[in-house]
DNA sequence: ATAACATATGACATAAATTTCATATGAAAT
DNA sequence: ATTTCATATGAAATTTATGTCATATGTTAT
């Protein structure tokens, strides 16, 4: 079996910022603003991060007025989210948590 | 809901080089030289990165004479892989897949 | 058409991860 | 005990990702 190059979309999901935002996004669809807010960061960098996420649609937007709203692809970041969190309460005692 | 700091995990799984070892441990568990000659890397970047994959059991050691020998931790990085194969082909047409 | 708000983008600065290299450790053979 | 083979480790050098800032774009209201 020939090794595909995942690693693009580990990587995407693989910073803390962007995993703040993915769990943001996990209650409920919001704009740049409202995620901004909620994580008291800045604009520049939220629109920074969000660009990747979309870009392995890992969240998706939607245009209403002036207002950009983010979702998140739920089909396939929350079995995902299950699998590790299970991993990681197995495996690591804290290990693999930190930062 | 409170965002956990899997991005640890996510980080270690993300790096090309380690998905490469990764996908080779899927075959069969090998020895740190087994693993060098396959991919054509140098030896300590190569246990470099296997400590990494180690510190969040992704992998597991074995000492067997003078070799130590790796295997993958198939429970949870096969049907990791599987769900990202998943998204990969339905979402990216080969946009999360570069490098 | 212009102003105001919301978001995106590019280029540079900064921070973090990876690679490299030299060397240490550890196990088996002589 | 010493040599050899296999692997690990630390620190410096390099590459890559992240954050920052200034500014551009796009949408609605006036």
């Amino acid at each position: 079996m020939k090794c595909p190059s995942y690693n693009m979309f580990f990587e995407t999901i693989s910073s803390g910022m962007r995993m703040k935002i993915i769990y943001l996004l996990m209650a409920r669809p919001m704009s740049v603003n409202d995620i901004c807010s909620s994580l008291k960061e800045e604009q520049s960098k939220v629109s920074h991060n969000l660009k990747k996420l979309i870009s392995c649609n890992v969240v998706e937007v939607e245009q209403r007025g002036k207002n950009r709203i983010y979702s998140l692809n739920k089909k396939t970041i929350v079995p995902l989210m299950k699998l590790v969190e299970k991993h990681v309460k197995t495996y690591c005692g804290n290990k693999c948590t930190k930062k």
